[in-house]
DNA sequence: TTATTAAGTTAGAATTAATCAAAATTAATA
DNA sequence: TATTAATTTTGATTAATTCTAACTTAATAA
């Protein structure tokens, strides 16, 4: 938790219930499953707080923005290289640990300075498949 | 054109006129610049009609639907596989043409029934790059 | 300790993308 | 040419995110 003040942020209640939200967390929540995780506790917090401090976290490195679900972002305290699968149904979103081998070939940087990549699968998971 | 006819779906001119500014198109346009492009031709055109179009379209697996930008959906009128760049600061989409290997490891599938994959790149463009 | 202040939080309004509902229009066909 | 189901339109609505400006507070230095 030492770790924002390390990031050179100021330490918030608010900011530990987002922070100890997030640690752990496996489900790639949206800004508005936080909020309401964190409302439970701190009932006072805003959209605009969380928004915030997770636009904060993301320019820190601290956690992913996943541009993966169409619908809104969802973010990834997990920030070592992974990529992701999404129910196109339910849109639950799961961790794929793999490592593939993602180098542009040299035709084809276009100039593009890569800053990260990902690989997206989209898919049924088992839950949603059952119902069909 | 006669294509949207096989896929079972009326030709109206809205229709013609979205399909016309997408074949070939390889700036992954958003609904809103689909939208302006047809209005300038027709300029009756709504939105609803654009995106009714883009999600039937889709459906009939017409055009792709890009999940990249994390402001806006994408459309891509080529269906064939490959992947993109995005660039973070002006939102430039590029085409990325490169022959990954992405099987999920046995492992890793977790139940899910994989749909599609792609890998998303990150990146500054060479035009932003020289701003900075 | 306490005062200072820059950083952070808040409520609520505003913006933007996307969806929806219902009435009006029209392409396809018989 | 009439019929009708598909499509388009308008305008309202919803949902996600951003913005603004006033208020609060964590960190620090006296």
């Amino acid at each position: 938790m030492q770790r924002i003040r390390n990031m050179g942020l100021r330490l918030t209640p608010q900011r530990i219930a987002i922070l100890e939200y997030l640690d752990g967390n496996v489900n790639h929540p949206s800004a508005e499953e936080i909020y309401n995780a964190v409302a439970k506790k701190y009932p006072t917090i805003s959209f605009a707080t969380v928004y915030n401090t997770l636009e904060t976290l993301k320019r820190k490195k601290g956690i992913l923005e996943l541009t993966i679900d169409p619908r809104r972002r969802r973010y990834d305290p997990n920030t070592e290289p992974h990529h992701h699968i999404i129910c196109v149904q339910c849109r639950k979103v799961a961790d794929v640990h793999a490592d593939f081998d993602l180098r542009l070939p040299e035709s084809n940087v276009e100039g593009f300075k890569v800053l990260s990549k990902q690989v997206e699968f989209y898919g049924i998971c088992p839950e949603c498949d059952n119902q069909n």
